[in-house]
DNA sequence: CATCCACCCTATAGTGGCTATAGGGTCAAA
DNA sequence: TTTGACCCTATAGCCACTATAGGGTGGATG
């Protein structure tokens, strides 16, 4: 069973472009080519981008989702690597949500602040942003 | 009382690549210089440097400090504008705020499933990875 | 068999918000 | 006068795509 990309786009919810994109970087290995020059993909391929796209999903960098490709293939390897790996996307995430709660706190705060109505000159949004 | 772009950079927190990129952007004015051709600030170019940077911290995109500067010096209209700009961009933290605190759960299960010491072939993190 | 049109190809530039680097000029103190 | 901290411009790089231009392929239809 093979595909061309705007079929493997298809399937995993990707834009052909963004498969040619991870192809030129090396996070996907190039496929065969028919005569005509068109990319021609396999089950593998198929898997292999389902699981790019699924790291992207999780908020996985690039770059993290080829050290997991990478540790995926080494079988005999300890998964410590990779439970590390999560751990520290984790806690980068969770550092991000206290950060932008803080933030929304600060805007709430600054909002309370409009009464609706007045002119530019009264705005005391505006005093807030330029203490 | 007039600075140098490094002493302004330095009141203001921010790095004086920063500024000039703000200056080529439009989004400062571009100060008179000197015979030596360095930038010669003032009180007024310090108090928008920090308008825009404190508008920055709160996360505001640099389209939207724009919008707000604009405003800014429209005092007799309505600041229905600024409160909304406001608004949205609030809703938008949110939103975020939401969406990071969903990745974090999905996270969280699946780096439960790591039970340690396994090697790659056994690990369940990698075949969440991979369904 | 010709034509259409959806698809495919490459290469390059743009997005946001800076940051880094190269290669030079200015200026005050020692 | 020389050092060294600062200033200048211009260009390229970062991430993860996205957009555009300019062309080729291939299956369905007339």
């Amino acid at each position: 069973m093979t595909r061309t990309i705007g079929e493997l786009a298809e399937i995993t919810n990707t834009k052909t472009v963004t498969i040619r994109y991870y192809e030129r970087i090396g996070l996907l290995a190039a496929p065969p080519r028919t005569a005509g020059n068109y990319r021609v993909y396999d089950a593998e391929h198929v898997e292999r981008l389902r699981f790019v796209r699924r790291c992207r999903d999780l908020g996985f960098t690039l770059d993290q989702v080829r050290d997991l490709l990478r540790l995926a293939s080494q079988e005999h390897q300890e998964c410590r690597a990779v439970d590390r790996l999560t751990a520290e996307h984790l806690a980068a995430v969770e550092q991000k949500i206290d950060d932008l709660t803080r933030l929304a706190d600060r805007l709430r705060r600054i909002k309370r602040r409009c009464r609706g109505g007045g002119t530019i000159a009264e705005c005391r949004i505006l005093d807030a942003l330029s203490p």
